[in-house]
DNA sequence: AGCACA
């Protein structure tokens, strides 16, 4: 019965002076595989901690016939074989030595080798794996692959300094659950080094990325025929890009008219027209910008974010397909701001009437300043913040960095400490000029 | 309790 449900177990290995063992205890040593494989034989090698759980171990001896002797010793013992009292499982290994064996001591290097637990590799894409790195440092390139322990990447730093940092701060914690699509709960990180120094991406793909060249080619299976991405940076399709975003709102405790929708618009560029609607119960808009790069900018800084604090009145945004709204009439629901009389009427503070002012606090008044360009936009309100939270001092935080980030409504997604320049930001790789930096109507 | 870093 056991047998047949896993059908990959049902045969015997043939011999190998590789044993394979399993059922270890967590982090046992070579020395203790040693120990264990002495009475056999004379042990040359040994891998602790392998796979997922590390809890797989390798003994290589000398000869064959001592790995027969202890196979076939444990095989008619009545004592199983033990690792710290720790009944431990031992077959002949798939493999017929013992590769890669550390050389020195304790490997460290400017490489780290992430395991990703509890997730699907298309739950947490490479971005937010940059996002979370680039907290301690540059980070040069990340691969990711799929193997027997599950969903890891390599993550190469510019030193081991850095990469310590990164490994001392982040390993056994958790992904901010911000980061995370919804039905995650929690995402942990085990970290080691890895013992390569420089990884070799050939192309810039859902899979891996390099960061200290942006010219390096797009991997064909991340393109369309139009060389356009048609893979989002997770892998998944796509939506095409457009000028106009179709935001739904979600959680629509406040009264949310196109005034509103403007001045949080605005912040990236001029909005042409706004049309809301209702459908499935919630509230949706389109919001027209002349360019899609404008639109690109807005829909991956506002996506998630919360035009009030507490939660209320959160964006979800998508490209739309349209590329211009047909706005008929000028009203709380639909502006045409191409057209002059309407533009002038919408920079008036006139929606005042509306404000939810006991519930929403400070927080919201930036919203109706009639400021949307405000010189505000500060250093404070990047994602700056997350590198003095993670960083070296860190090792004093909570077991899981969630609560210790900044709220979702400050966090500009994607960008990275290290890419700022007085004057410039980054999100998502766009360059966002200061005269379009999106400044948070949604506050502090 | 099930094979190692693409």
């Amino acid at each position: 019965m056991a047998s047949a449900s896993h059908p990959q177990f049902r045969y015997s290995q043939p011999p190998s002076k590789v044993l394979h063992l399993r059922n270890c205890p967590w982090e046992c040593t070579e020395e203790e595989l040693v120990e264990l494989g002495k009475p056999f034989g004379r042990v040359v090698s040994t891998k602790c901690n392998v796979g997922a759980n590390r809890n797989q171990a390798f003994i290589e001896f000398a000869d064959l016939n001592q790995a027969i002797t202890m196979v076939s010793y444990y095989a008619s013992s009545s004592e199983p074989a033990q690792l710290r009292g720790k009944t431990i499982y031992i077959q002949y290994s798939n493999r017929q030595e013992i590769v890669n064996n550390k050389t020195t001591g304790d490997a460290s290097g400017n490489v780290l080798l992430v395991t990703i637990e509890g997730v699907e590799p298309r739950d947490v894409s490479i971005d937010v794996l940059h996002l979370v790195f680039s907290a301690f440092g540059f980070v040069h390139k990340i691969a990711t692959f799929e193997k027997t322990a599950g969903f890891q990447a390599l993550v190469q730093f510019s030193d081991l300094e850095t990469a310590s940092a990164a490994k001392n701060s982040l390993d056994g914690r958790s992904i901010p659950r911000y980061l995370l699509p919804e039905h995650v709960n929690y995402c942990n990180l085990k970290i080691t080094f890895s013992a390569h120094t420089d990884l070799s991406v050939k192309f810039q793909s859902h899979r891996s990325r390099d960061y200290t060249n942006p010219n390096l080619p797009v991997a064909p299976s991340a393109m369309d025929g139009s060389g356009q991405f048609v893979l989002g940076l997770d892998g998944r399709k796509q939506e095409q890009e457009s000028n106009v975003l179709l935001a739904s709102i979600e959680n629509m405790q406040y009264h949310v008219n196109v005034d509103v929708l403007y001045t949080v618009f605005s912040a990236f560029g001029p909005v042409q027209k706004i049309a809301m609607f209702e459908k499935n119960a919630g509230w949706h808009a389109l919001i027209q910008y002349p360019d899609v790069q404008t639109a690109t900018v807005a829909k991956e800084s506002l996506e998630g974010h919360c035009i009030y604090d507490g939660g209320f009145c959160k964006l979800h945004i998508s490209s739309s397909r349209h590329t211009d709204l047909s706005v008929k009439v000028n009203n709380d629901r639909s502006r045409d701001y191409t057209i002059p009389n309407s533009a002038v009427m919408s920079s008036q503070p006139s929606i005042l009437g509306h404000q939810p002012v006991n519930a929403v606090g400070p927080a919201a008044a930036s919203v109706y300043s009639g400021a949307p360009f405000a010189a505000g936009f500060d250093s404070n309100v990047m994602a700056a913040q997350p590198v003095a939270e993670w960083g070296v001092n860190a090792a004093s935080m909570s077991q899981t960095m969630a609560p210790s980030m900044p709220r979702t409504s400050y966090m500009i997604p994607g960008t990275a400490p290290h890419e700022m320049a007085p004057g410039v930001m980054h999100v998502h790789g766009h360059t966002v000029p200061p005269h379009v930096r999106p400044i948070p109507p949604y506050g502090h």
